[in-house]
DNA sequence: CTCTATTTTTTCGAGCCTCGAAAAAATACT
DNA sequence: AGTATTTTTTCGAGGCTCGAAAAAATAGAG
């Protein structure tokens, strides 16, 4: 609201849309771009030849709507896969990811390798993932000349300009700038991203018919986390990643959360949460890391007796339902997707959990509250990250328009 | 994201910035507002003299920076207070009023009535405040034309497209479609704003430098609502106004709420739940309508002596706490106004508040987070609503430019 | 009292941008 | 081969913002 729209923002707004509309449509004809965008055909036309021209776009064959209609046919604008390429790296508990993407979208190269992220020091820690970075640059079977922009992902919390890791379960480490220390090394501009924010990206790319403008990713994990988009946009907090829902109080005083405090709804829904349940142990008892493995065990063990790991599940549930009603509460009822080892076994969660939030003010209609299931968070966290390196290659560098970008080249900010 | 930016937009936008760089700064000249919006000079001084042309701007004395300066004195631009009048109704628990406001956002005229508002059938309802409105508008001292916007609160829940009362605790009524019958019964566009959201609109109004992008405006009454601005914006929900700070869950299956549920932050921080645990009354007790008057006294009693009252607010704060934190971690900390009678009772109630804030991930820093109080919260709410109403008119209708008014004549909608 | 320095505001032409209408292009149908 | 139909491009008109220069309005100096 403070500041005006300068002549030159118009034609840059109306790049950045043409760009978004063929990244979301696929192979949009010009006609149909103009249709989505409210431009006119004279516009479009502009625009897109300009874009081709720089190798943005290029043409490709009809959009191919199955009967052939009369009249000239349509011709398809799709994404110049060599316009650029990104790279994305995520580290997660034990493990270090790194692939790289074209303009299109498609994965070119990657590498993944395991590592003690839990006990590794500082330096080591930041050396491994500067030398993965590195050896996919360096890798001379890579046919892009240059990577426009890494988009890195871990689990915990980031700050809310997406430069730095603030704390993160996979590590005791805190406070790492990722983003300015990928840039320092390698000219790139980088960001720093939340895991769930970035699953939550990720649904919104892959089924936009069911998560479009307002969704929750919950990640069901060791931890809780949580990918919260409302109207379309990426919710985060005023000065870190926000949206920390595992860490919402579920009762006060209650059982012992892996942060340190107390009564948190991960201290009842993480897996160790869960494990520390269905294993009689106190609420008190230090958290520990369990293996997806024996969370499925133990899944498997509460759907055969009706025992102590039943109730754990149950528990879980209850937990993650009063909090959703909270969040309810607050931003209204909205679907929700259950990522992680843990949405495997949402079928021991959902009755409690649906028990919980019909006693809450946010579940009203409970049961038009849908919830959907995907056991693997790990591929939805990279193609979120995928899809915010290419956005903002969409946005922030193609858009400015090619003499934009040669003549002053200040692109890195 | 979905629509291009046609060119006749640009106008109007930058005329829209102008117009509210007017409002916000009293008398700026074209040079600070030049500034402030980041347009060129030429620009501003083309749109200032349009918008002076058409009456909404007027020229005034210098902005008067004290000591003169060398050159040519700066010309202040005000909003012309006869451009426009706006109005706002505000309903409240056994209480309803009116006020006609200038384009400049000075009353001029007002009326209020006592009703009692709980037993009020439907049509005697919207009843009296179509009389209400009516006398205004025909009173014959009144010397504005028209009536450009009318914007109306009420405490409860509004929908997210400002139309309609969903549910409100000064009426068993439902679903009442205020915006909708104001705008048929006068042909005046006209919308329904919950009160904490109204609260927060006068707070950034009053006090841009506490609070600006991102706080909290808590109403500790008979119920317990919230206004929630963040990035600047007012956050509301997806389909209702959204923010039931009050109806968070506090503790599962705890005390009873207004709400007819279980455990709410309102069924221990409300009026009725600081009465109801003062007087020893069990936690099921049906909620009741408490007086101002009485909780004053309440307070009183609990500032003498450590008993069963000073007990109720420390409980009262424990849940504000508690559940102030679950909003921090989803949203981060932000700073807080507390209006309504018990806001004068807050130091009651902030030690226990802060004690559980401190406990929660929201609360890392809890020192830093800072109150403010604001025991009236009937003018706020006004002022609001005049904000509201007025914004509408810079944005909406003058920002369009006098042959987009005149010319189509669709400002409806 | 006049002149100069300084600051604000307006004027003017240049350069873009979008738009509508018309033309051109490309195909199916007759 | 000709016609109808649909898509895409071309072209001139109309707007908008911008930078530079001019005009306006005042304080201070002599």
């Amino acid at each position: 609201m403070s500041v005006g729209i300068r002549h030159d923002d118009l034609r840059r707004r109306n790049r950045a849309m043409v760009i978004s509309a063929v990244r979301r449509a696929g192979q949009p004809s010009r006609t149909e771009i103009a249709a989505t965008t409210g431009l006119s055909h004279s516009t479009i036309s502009a625009i897109s030849s300009d874009l081709i021209q720089e190798g943005i776009l290029a043409e490709s064959k009809p959009g191919e709507t199955g009967a052939l209609k009369r009249g000239r046919p349509q011709v398809g604008l799709a994404l110049n896969p060599e316009a650029a390429a990104v790279m994305t790296v995520v580290l997660s508990l034990n493990f270090l990811s790194v692939t790289v993407i074209d303009y299109a979208g498609h994965v070119v190269a990657e590498e993944q390798r395991r590592l003690d992220t839990l006990t590794m020091p500082r330096d080591k820690l930041i050396g491994e993932c500067t030398a993965i970075v590195r050896r996919r640059l360096e890798d001379p079977d890579l046919d892009v000349q240059s990577i426009a922009r890494i988009a890195m992902g871990i689990q915990g919390i980031t700050d809310s300009q997406a430069r730095a890791m603030l704390w993160s379960p996979i590590t005791p480490l805190t406070d790492i700038a990722f983003a300015d220390i990928l840039e320092a090394e390698f000219g790139i501009p980088a960001t720093m991203e939340n895991d769930c924010n970035m699953m939550a990206v990720a649904l919104q790319w892959r089924q936009p018919e069911r998560y479009r403008d307002d969704f929750i990713a919950i990640l069901l994990s060791h931890g809780i986390g949580m990918g919260l988009v409302l109207k379309g946009e990426l919710f985060t907090g005023t000065h870190s990643s926000g949206g920390e829902f595992g860490h919402m109080i579920h009762r006060p005083g209650g059982a012992l959360c892996r942060c340190g405090r107390r009564g948190c709804v991960e201290a009842y829904a993480g897996n160790y949460a869960i494990w520390r349940s269905a294993k009689m142990m106190s609420e008190d008892a230090e958290p520990v890391d369990v293996g997806d493995a024996d969370m499925r065990a133990l899944a498997a063990r509460a759907r055969e007796t009706d025992g102590p790991e039943r109730e754990a599940y149950r528990k879980a549930g209850e937990a993650l339902g009063f909090g959703l009603g909270s969040l309810f509460a607050l931003i209204d009822p909205a679907p929700v997707a259950m990522v992680g080892v843990s949405a495997a076994a949402f079928d021991l969660i959902e009755p409690a959990l649906r028990e919980a939030i019909a006693q809450t003010a946010g579940g009203q209609h409970s049961k038009s509250i849908s919830f959907d299931t995907e056991p693997n968070e790990l591929p939805l966290i990279r193609e979120g990250c995928a899809m915010r390196a290419l956005g903002f290659v969409d946005q922030e560098i193609f858009a400015a328009g090619a003499q934009a970008r040669t003549g002053a080249g200040k692109n890195v900010a």
